[in-house]
DNA sequence: TTTAGCACTCTAAGCATGAGAGTGCTAAAT
DNA sequence: ATTTAGCACTCTCATGCTTAGAGTGCTAAA
C-alpha cells in the first residue's frame, strides 16, 4: 500500500533533510519548530507513525527521533526529490577550471575526481575511458535440454562469452544452427552498442539472443582495466556515521579491492544513456560492506567507442540531490572531452 | 647521556618488539615471563624507569606498562635493530610476480604498491618515475649585503628557483658577475646531477653556490606531479591507534593532499643514493598530522634520468625492519625496470 | 647489584541514580 | 473524523561510586 498522503510524503521529506543535515534522529516537535508546520507535534507524531509502519523510518531505540530506513531513502531518491540543478555559477566555476587545463585526459579525470570529491563531500571515483574494442568474431547456439540452450559468443580478442538461454519453445539444433549462422554473419566484426536498432526484424527468439548479446557487450566494456583516479577518501572519515573505522573501512575497501569493484560495476545494470545516473542504497542487499553507505554513478563517454564510469561513495546520509547533479554534470563534461578529443 | 647499558638496550629492544606486536603498554613481569630473561621484574622495572628518564620510554598513564616514545623508536631504528633481509623465498615471489607481468610502467607500479602495502600492512605510496628534464638556462648571482648574495637559478623551462647564499667572505658585484658568467657557460643546457665530479678545481665560494645549485637540481625533480599510486588505505585503519576516525583521517590527509605530499617530499633530504632508504618518525615536529605515523621513503629510478619515490604510511607502531627491507627490495625492482626501460 | 615484598596509583568495569528527550496513547476539542 | 493537549512510559546518557586488577616505585634484605 504505498498511498502516502501529501503531508506524509511532505513529512518524509523534512525528516530526510534533517538527517542528512544534523545526522541525529529527528523529533517530532523539532520539525513543527523549526519548519513551522502549521500543526502539532502530536499530529506529526502520528503521521511518523505511520511511516514507520509502512518501513520508511525507524527509531533508533524508543525514546529517540526517527530516522530513515532504506526503503525511505529510496522513496525520497525516487519520488520525493525535486531534481535539483546545479547554479547557474557553479556551472561556470566548474567548467572554467576544467578550460584552464590542457587537453590531457589524466589531469581532466583527476580533476573531476577532486572536484566531485570536494563538491559532494564523500569519496569521488572515476574510471579512465576504455576504448570499446570488442568485435563479435563467431556466434553459436547449441540446443541443450528443453527450452534451454548454450549461446557462445567469440570475440575477435579470443575472449568467449557464454550463457544458458531460456527460450520461450524447444528448438532444434538445426534451427538454432541457422540462427547461429545468421547472427555470425550479420554482426561478425561488428562492435554494436545499439543493437536494438535491429530489434523490429526480429522473431521474438531472435530478440532473446539480442538482448543476451547486447547485455555481454555492455558488460565487458564496463569493466576497469585501466587507471582509476579518487578522491575525498578523507571525506567519508569525517562522517559521524564512520566515527568507528572499523564501518569506515567496510566502506573503504570497494575502493581498495578492484574484485570488489569490478563486481559493483558489472552487476549494476548501468542504463544505456550516457548521462544517465544510478543510485545504489545501502548496498542493495548484495554488498554487506556499504550497508552504511549509498553509492551514485555513471558512465561517461561514447557509446560504441569509449566509456568510463564516474561515481561517488558517501554515508547513506548523503545529499541525493546534490550528489547526483553533480555525478550528472561531470559525467556529462567529460563525456564532452572524450567525443572531442577521441 | 647517551650510554645505554647493553641490557638496557636489549631491554629497550624487546619493549618496542613486544608494543610492535601487541599494541599494548608492556610490563615488566610480562617481559620476564615472555623472553626468559635471566632476572627478576624488579630489575627490570628499574631499568625501564631509567630508559623513561632518558625519554626512549613513557607511561600512558601511572599503573600501565611502557610505550616507546618517539625517540625510542629512533634510537631503535638507528641503533637496535638488526638489518633484517627479506628471505629469500619472498624475494622469489616477489620477483616471479613481477615477472610474469608486462613491461608496461604502470602495471609494474600498482603491482609494487599492492606487494608493499600487503607486505607492510601499512599504506604504501609510489609516484610515477619523472624524467628529469631540468636543465640550466642562466645562472646570476647578485651581491646584496655584506656576505650575502642573492642567487637565480633560471631554468629553460623557465622556471625560477632562487637561494640567498651566505658567502664565507664579502664579495663585490664584480666578482659575482664574473661568476655567474662562468657557471653560466659551464652549464648552460646541462642537466646535471652530480656536479661534484667538478668539484676539485673550485674554490670554496664556487662550491657553496654549486652545492646549492645541486641542492635546487635535486630538489626539482622531487616533485611528483605524474601520477601517484596508492594501495592499503584499509590497512592503516585497521591499526588500534586509528580506531578513532579522526586520528586515521589526519594521517590519511598525507595521501590526498597533494599539496602536503609534495611539502613531504621537498622537505625530506632524500639522501641521493638510489636505494637509500629514509625513516621519519611521528611527523618529526613539521607535521603534525603525521604525529602518531611513521613513514619509511626511498627514491628509485636511474639519477639523472629519471627517478621517482615510494614508500609505506604506518603507525609509529610499525614493524620497521620488515617495513625497510621490503622498501628497499621494491626500490631497487622499481630501479632496475626503470634503467632497462628508459 | 639484585630481588622480594608491599604500599600506592590509576584504569576499567559494573552498578545505581537522575535528568532529559521523545514517543504512544487517551480523552477532550475542533 | 481530525487534531491536539496532556501525561505516563521508556530509553539513553551522563555522573558518581565502588571494586578488582594491573603495574609501578620504593625499601629493606639478600
Amino acid at each position: 500500500m504505498n498511498g502516502l498522503s501529501a503531508r506524509q510524503k511532505r513529512i518524509l521529506s523534512l525528516i530526510v533533510h534533517e538527517y542528512i543535515f544534523s545526522a541525529e534522529a529527528v523529533a517530532s516537535k523539532h520539525l513543527v519548530e523549526k519548519y513551522r508546520l502549521g500543526m502539532s507535534s502530536a499530529t506529526v507524531r502520528n503521521e511518523m507513525s505511520a511511516l514507520t509502519d509502512q518501513g520508511y523510518l525507524k527509531q533508533p531505540h524508543t525514546s529517540a527521533g526517527r530516522v530513515p530506513t532504506e526503503e525511505g531513502y529510496r522513496y525520497f531518491v525516487g519520488q520525493l526529490m525535486q531534481d535539483t540543478s546545479l547554479p547557474e555559477t557553479m556551472r561556470a566555476t566548474i567548467n572554467h577550471q576544467f578550460s584552464q587545463m590542457h587537453s590531457d585526459i589524466k589531469q581532466w579525470l583527476q580533476l573531476a575526481a577532486t572536484v566531485l570529491a570536494n563538491e559532494t563531500h564523500a569519496a569521488s571515483l572515476i574510471t579512465a575511458p576504455q576504448p570499446v574494442e570488442a568485435r563479435i568474431k563467431h556466434i553459436q547456439l547449441i540446443a541443450t535440454h528443453g527450452r534451454q540452450a548454450l549461446a557462445v559468443l567469440v570475440m575477435e580478442g579470443g575472449q568467449i562469452h557464454q550463457h544458458i538461454l531460456t527460450l520461450e519453445e524447444p528448438t532444434s539444433q538445426e534451427q538454432l544452427s541457422i540462427l547461429s549462422n545468421k547472427f555470425s554473419q550479420l554482426f561478425a566484426g561488428k562492435n554494436l552498442h545499439n543493437l536494438s536498432q535491429y530489434q523490429e526484424t526480429f522473431t521474438s527468439l531472435e530478440s532473446t539472443i539480442l538482448a543476451w548479446l547486447e547485455d555481454e557487450l555492455v558488460r565487458s566494456d564496463r569493466l576497469p582495466t585501466g587507471e582509476i583516479y579518487m578522491d575525498g577518501i578523507t571525506n567519508v572519515l569525517a562522517e559521524p556515521e564512520f566515527a568507528d573505522s572499523e564501518e569506515a573501512r567496510r566502506a573503504l575497501r570497494l575502493l581498495e579491492e578492484r574484485s570488489m569493484l569490478q563486481d559493483l560495476l558489472a552487476q549494476t545494470v548501468l542504463p544505456e544513456t550516457i548521462g544517465g545516473v544510478q543510485v545504489l542504497i545501502g548496498g542493495e542487499g548484495n554488498w554487506n560492506d556499504l550497508s552504511q553507505c549509498s553509492i551514485i554513478l555513471s558512465r561517461y563517454g561514447s557509446p560504441g567507442i569509449a566509456t568510463g564510469t564516474l561515481g561517488v561513495l558517501g554515508p547513506m546520509r548523503m545529499s541525493y540531490g546534490r550528489s547526483i547533479s553533480m555525478v550528472r554534470f561531470l559525467s556529462g563534461i567529460l563525456s564532452d572531452f572524450v567525443a572531442e578529443q577521441w
